[in-house]
DNA sequence: CAGTGTGAAGTTGTTCACAGCA
DNA sequence: TGCTGTGAACAACTTCACACTG
């Protein structure tokens, strides 16, 4: 009790938030097999990782098992969900409809989650008035209204990078209160507003360095990895 | 030596790898304001992180700073990239020609990284023939032949969910060794190919838990957040 | 002083060991 | 025996403290 006695809020370790989603999908395709039991040792398989991780992570989520036998799935989807807070209805605003906001836009995983994007913004003429996959494309100028009347708090910014902190602003002044951002830069925020910066190409660098691994390592290299 | 002696070969920690790209675009962008020094300090201000962190990344890069005025920019542009394999060419296949598939095609950021997209591959005919800035769409029956006589080596994976383990293992049997795989399914491959699965949404489950301690943590929430 | 650079301390996350159970 | 569940040991990563430098 000595210092930063509520620094920390939460308790749940991000590595555990970020491997639950993955548990959720692998367990999903097993429960279209009719399966009705699943067990830690076996998710921890399937991924290549540690059962007592599998345990512990779970553990997080409130979920409980069966001796021998493992977790019911049905159960243990129902509390991942819950936990992970998918069950509630997530609904976002999107702006920069270009290849990446489309394909966020397109993508299904989204609705199994609760996610869902309701609107996207541009400033191109040419992508206002389109629709994408159900979803309207509007004019940024549109934005302010929109999120004070539909109490929108998410944002996802999925323009160049010399737009997104400008975007960012605008999306702070309006009442965005976690902004998702996929544009390469750190964005500056007031304290208060939640951001996540996905940098689509964060772990580039970490397969070009395996890489690079592989070549130091096998003396035989260069083109004969290929040879026939 | 008790046990594992040579499991883990690189020494170069994950987080490292991933935040030394960060670094890079924020001196990048430093850069582009006729600067020509810049600091630890400096960049963990700006990241809202550790300096001392900072310093240490660096470190593993092999620049070396000036005390009390940092690094040349330049120089350590230069170490960051050499030391990333930003600098040595990589060429890469794609296979999935959708939305995230053409997002990555038009990359910007990928050309200041020696990281190049020579060919994508789809099964739509209709997507089969077209150009996307400028790279051929084939059809995945080449893919074979190209590999094997481009020796390439990187494979990238963007398509449903369904067909990803199938294009994973034709890729396998196809000469490429490393797999950077966005569809959500933990891919399996043999041992020695490298995989690395960004799934694109792992920062979903992070921002919605904090989402939900925003909402938790005020007790006066709800509507009243956007409230003018 | 304001910065680099580094060894030591602290914290967080992972893996091990084992108790309990059906 | 094969699983859950948990406390203890361990490893990885981060932060602190401080010596050093211009």
């Amino acid at each position: 009790m000595e210092k930063k006695d509520l620094v920390k809020l939460s308790g749940i370790p991000e590595p555990v938030l970020k491997r639950l989603p993955k548990y959720l999908n692998y367990i999903k395709s097993i429960q279209l097999e009719d399966k009705f039991m699943i067990s830690a040792p076996q998710i921890a398989d399937h991924f290549g990782s540690d059962p007592t991780q599998v345990t512990k992570d779970i553990a997080f989520t409130g979920a409980t098992g069966k001796t021998k036998v493992g977790y019911n799935i049905a159960e243990l989807i129902d509390s991942i969900e819950e936990f992970l807070g998918f069950r509630r209805p997530n609904e976002a605003f999107l702006v920069g409809a270009g290849n990446l906001g489309t394909a966020l836009m397109k993508y299904d995983g989204f609705k199994d989650i609760g996610f869902k994007i309701i609107a996207a913004f541009d400033s191109d003429p040419l992508k206002v008035g389109t629709e994408i996959t159900g979803v309207k494309v509007l004019h940024i100028s549109k934005l302010r209204s929109l999120a004070e009347r539909l109490h929108v708090i998410f944002g996802i910014i999925t323009t160049p990078a010399s737009e997104a902190q400008q975007i960012a602003d605008l999306m702070v002044g309006w009442g965005i209160r976690a902004i998702w951002n996929f544009a390469p830069v750190n964005l500056q925020v007031p304290k208060g507003i939640i951001v996540q910066n996905t940098l689509l190409y964060d772990s580039l660098a970490v397969i070009l360095n395996k890489v690079k691994e592989l070549y130091d390592n096998s003396p035989e290299n260069e083109i004969k990895i290929i040879a026939k």
